[in-house]
Parts: C-alpha cells; structure tokens; sequence
DNA sequence: GATCGCGACTAAACCGCTTTAGTAAAGCGG
DNA sequence: CCGCTTTACTAAAGCGGTTTAGTCGCGATC
C-alpha cells in the first residue's frame, strides 16, 4: 500500500513516464488525447507527484525557511512573530510557496539550516558574527535578513529603529519626565552581546536623552512576554529613584510592564508612563491603551519575500532604506505630575 | 558554484560515496582512522547532505505540515494558532522534526496537501466533509486532526467544547441574565456549514439555555479578530431587546465586542456582560479582564504531535477522551443590573 | 596450506521525478 | 516516391543521497 509512482501510471495508461510527466508539466509536447487520458488515470489511481522527488530532480523546493534564533514555545509568544508571517505568507500564497519554520535544532540554527529543504531563508534578529550567517553563505542558500545588519552576502530589511526609539523619548522629554528606566530586548543566542535592534533603539533612546541633556537611564533587559515585562519592571529602583517613564522595547513587555506598575499600586499613567514598542494589535486595546512606535511588521514580511524572491531569480538585491516608524501617542504616557499637559515640544 | 555533493567528498578523501555515507550514518561500519579523515575533508569542503535527496531516499523527510484551512493572514490574528504552534513545536523541536504551514494554494487545500514534503500532518479545523480528508486517506500521509471530528482513517484531539460552553451560559443565566446572544466562529472553508467546534460550542450554550427555559439566544457569527468583534456588536439587537450578554466563542472576538459596546456607550460589564473563549494570555490584560472559557491549547499541540509521532511510527491512535476546559472568572462579568451578586448557582 | 571468518570498503541498485537526446511515423512539397 | 520537417512519443541519463550485496585481504583455525 505504498504511494502511487510516476510509473504506476505509466503502465496503467500504457504510455512512458516521460509521456505523464509531460501531460503534467508540458502538456502541449503531447497529442491531447494522450494528455486526456493519461490524467484521467492518473486521478484515478489517486497519483501525486512525489515531492522529495520533484524537488531532487527541480533543484528547488517550493519552499522558503524561517530562521528563527530561539525556541518556538517562547517566539510565538510574542505576536510581532505572528504579523511578520502574515507578511510572509500573503506573498508567500501568491506564489505558491510554502514557510518552513526553522528553529535551532538541539540548540544549534546550523544544524537545522541543514536540514531544512527550503529554496531560500528569510532569517530573524541575527546578529552579524552568528555562525549561522557563515554556514548560509558557505551553503550558497539566498538569504534575506530580517532586524539584523545587512551584509555582502544578504541583504537586510530593516526599519527606522531609531528614529523611533528617539522619538518615543523625546516624547516623554516634552511630557517632562526626568527619570527613565529602559526595559531592552534579550540578548543573542550565545547571550554575547546585543542584538542589532537592541543597539539601534538603545542608541535612539540615548540620542534623545543626551540631547536633552538628562542622566542616562536605568538599563535592564527582558524577554518579549507580559511575564517576563512584569519580572523587569519589579527590578527597577524603587522609592525616590523610580523612574517616571518607562522606554520598553516591546509591546509585550511593556504591557507587563503596566500590569506589574498597578499590581504595585502605581496608576498608568499618572505615577508612571509607559511606552512600547512595535504596535502589535493588542497595544490598542488594553488599558490604558499603549502609546508605542508602530512599525510596519507586515511590510517588513511582505518587503522579505519579495526581495528573497528576486534573489531566487538570481537578482542582486540591495538592502532597501529602513521602513518607517511612528509613534502612536495613546493613554499609557502623560505628564509626571498625571497631568496630560505637555512641556515643550511634542514634534 | 553549485553545491557540494556526496561525490565530491568521496574523491576528495579518496573514498567511496558509501563510505562518506557511512561516515555519517553508520560510523561504526568503517575503521575510525577513516571515518575521522572523511568528516574531516566534508567540514573542509562545506559538505550537507541534499535534503530533497535524503529524503527521497530515506522516505522521510523530517518534516510535518500544519495543514491550515485559512489564508495565513487571516489566521495568525489569531493568538490561537500561536499558542497551538507553540505546543507543537515544543515536541517538534525534542524529535527533530521541523514545521511547515501549510495553507490553501489557490484556495485549494489538496494541492497544497500534494505539494508538501513532509512526513504527516496536523490539520486544523476541518470540516468532516471537506476534500482535503478523503485526499489525505488515499495518500496514505499519517494525519491528526485537531478541532474536528475524528475518524476511522485520523484520529482527532479536542477538548470539551460543550461542557465548557455550558458552564460559560450557566455562569451568566445564574448571575441572572435573560436575554442572550452568540458570536459563532466563521463556517467552513466552502461557507456551507459550521465547523465541529462551532456546533459543539453552540450545543453547549444552547442546553444551558434551554435547561433553564430560557428563549433561544441571537445567533450572529464573525471570525476570529478584535475588528471582527466589533463589526459582529454592531449587528446585534439595539434597544429593549438588547441583550444584557454576550457568549463569544473566541476571545479576540469578545475583546472586540468589549470595545465596541464600550464605543456605543455601555459599560462592561454593568450594562453588558461578555464571555469569550480559549483564554488567550491577553483576555487576562483586558480592560476589564475577560470572563473566558479556558481550553488548553498549549497542549492540545503537544498531544497531536504525540500522537502523529506513534502514527509515524505505524502505531495505532485512538482519539483520545476531550481535554478539559475550565471557565476562568474575570470582571466582564456580572449581573444585568451590574451588582456582582450571585442569583443561584455559579457550579 | 586450504578454509573460514571477519573487518574494511565498494559497486551498483534504488528512491521517484524531470528532461535531453533521439526514434518512428506521419505529413508534405516537389 | 523521395527527402525533409513535424508531430508524438520514449529510452535513458541525471538529481544526490542510502543501502544491499558483494569483493578483497588477512589473521586465525584445523
């Protein structure tokens, strides 16, 4: 009872294999009685192309891979993960190609990149000097980098990280708060160093911050749950030393953020304003509700795709210019004192 | 510049393509002095097996499909998949296994099915009757079904949709609620009908109903988004007939008929009491945090991939007994009046 | 010293498809 | 009726691995 081959139907319709590959694939290399027939006994054993074999002999897959650097209990936790492979996916149908998830197999992305039959990757938050990016150029498999920096090898999409780091805080400066507290993004796999994002929005808090000639905030970082947001904000100094404003690198935190602020017995916004980052959908709707950076995730997947596309069709493909972030001014961020007034400028 | 095949090794070590082969699979068939030079002349050259090869070869590929019955825009809106990837890929990621989505190609599931590479599939949501199922049986491809009704040919998981629907009702008819309405989940992919898990819910909330001798509830159905939620609000009775509450079968749905009825003017839960369904984490960051039915989603992953592993493995699998849901009590409850009080018996 | 067994390694078949190169027959102009 | 192009189809060579069924050499056995 094993699967139905090419040649299965090729006997039954009493033609070659060559001829049912044709009425599959070329049918105008063949009579169209034979075409006729040689489908109609191909669905009636029940026939499909096997796919290994298709891809073997095709040298292409239909298939593209997602490189994701942490375990898929944890990066689905977050819904930025979500919106991106909407992204993805919306091009990914119209072309009639399939997302292969890939995370670190036993804790290694070199091992699962091997193993994974995709035509190409779009790989998430990697930072530069990860093996990973030398075992894809090694391999020759397109690759098209998402948060991470661009290189000779693979190109990068990326948006305005810091600008919209800059202009969260900035925001808050005009609000008039004095005292921050910045909750980052987990570090890298081999818990090294920053991720790129981390460093891009890191440096556009600080910008905004040294221009306006404050102390430099209070740093720590967090994994991108409400839990592990609420763990974060528990850390931050207490009593006189609080911060009044809270710069969060993710939506997802920075909501835990505010449900551990008022477990506390702090009001949002009045005791302490809260920022995040990503403008996932839920942002909108809790409450108070968010005021964070929007970024295009969506965009961000659909601009992957179709660069990892051309570069399929042998095209050399640039970085493009980072995509745009906005701040979303919502409930969640108002003056120290718990008024909404605003001191200066708000841009 | 083309890959770096098996043949290529076996020159380059002076081998054969057996024993580089072997080196890898069965080390222990080759004196080690020569497995150690030809592992080493493979890490030199960048050598990987092809996928597609191995897995025509070996007649497994490695890989299980998630077989999406909706677009994969409209379906990662949905927290829900998130977390039920998050299940699957917990024990994908223990045995090595990768995931892939698969969604309808050109709104056609079975050519999707066909295209796939992979070992199995756990499929989500399909209706009894679809195509997709009688294509998965004269395939042969091991399947779990999530969501749906199971069969002789794919054994299901599911949890107690009815019971869980009736304790939400009998939560709200014993707070003293009379008049009611239900926000279903979308129909099937052909719109012809409703999904198992719509009917059972429906079943649920309806004997609670009846059991109480209550009128039958207004019945609208949206899909499974806030926005979506709202649009469904909108629709239902205004007025005197008004309902005083609204069982929701998702809760992204609820947190849109939240923010809607807030939009009109009411006040949840004081004039209008809401329950969802699936306790997604942010139900318990609403504003008010949602009443929900709690199902275990997390696991309900792990226990298709579990069962599709002994599937794989020729074993025999019964559906096992529903998991169980739990009603999760928040604040988008209360009496019609909008006292908390308790009129009889919330079990 | 022929035989046996064993360890180390290899030739070749096979997995199921695509595609190139080619054949046989039909069509056709002269 | 011959040579030439078309049309319709096929044999066989890949694609890049795994694995079965050996081959070969060599020390141990009787």
């Amino acid at each position: 009872m094993s699967r139905v081959t090419i040649t299965d139907v090729a006997v039954a319709a009493g033609v070659s294999k060559t001829a049912v590959s044709f009425a599959f694939n070329n049918p105008e290399k063949l009579g169209s009685a034979t075409v006729e027939r040689v489908l109609q006994v191909a669905d009636g054993l029940g026939y499909a192309p096997h796919p290994a074999a298709r891809a073997l002999s095709l040298r292409r897959s239909g298939t593209i891979g997602v490189l994701i650097p942490q375990r898929l209990s944890t990066v689905f936790a977050n819904p930025f993960l979500s919106e991106l492979i909407q992204g993805l996916g919306e091009l990914c149908e119209k072309h009639d190609l399939s997302l292969l998830l890939v995370p670190p197999l036993d804790g290694s992305l070199e091992g699962a990149i091997r193993q994974a039959s995709v035509d190409g990757f779009v790989s998430l938050g990697l930072s530069p000097d990860d093996h990973a990016l030398e075992t894809l150029r090694r391999l020759g498999i397109p690759t098209v980098l998402v948060d991470s920096d661009g290189s000779a090898d693979h190109p990068a999409v990326n948006v305005d990280d810091e600008g919209g780091a800059a202009q969260a805080a900035r925001h808050l400066i005009a609000l008039g708060h004095r005292r921050f507290a910045i909750i980052g993004l987990p570090p890298t796999r081999d818990q090294s160093r920053l991720t790129p994002t981390t460093s891009r929005r890191l440096a556009g808090y600080r910008a905004a911050l040294d221009a306006a000639a404050l102390p430099p905030a209070h740093l720590v970082t967090a994994g991108v749950t409400m839990a592990s947001g609420a763990r974060a904000f528990d850390t931050l100094p207490r009593g006189g030393q609080r911060p009044t404003a809270v710069l969060v690198m993710s939506d997802m935190a920075a909501i835990g953020v505010m449900s551990a602020a008022r477990a506390g017995g702090l009001e949002v916004p009045a005791d302490i304003s809260v920022v995040g980052y990503d403008d996932v959908p839920m942002a909108a709707y809790t409450s108070p509700a968010l005021t964070t950076v929007r970024q295009p995730i969506v965009d961000k997947g659909r601009v992957a795709v179709r660069m990892l596309i051309q570069r399929l069709q042998g095209k050399a493909v640039d970085s493009p210019p980072p995509l745009k972030t906005t701040l979303i001014v919502r409930a969640s961020t108002s003056s120290p004192g718990g008024s909404k007034e605003v001191v200066g400028d708000t841009e």
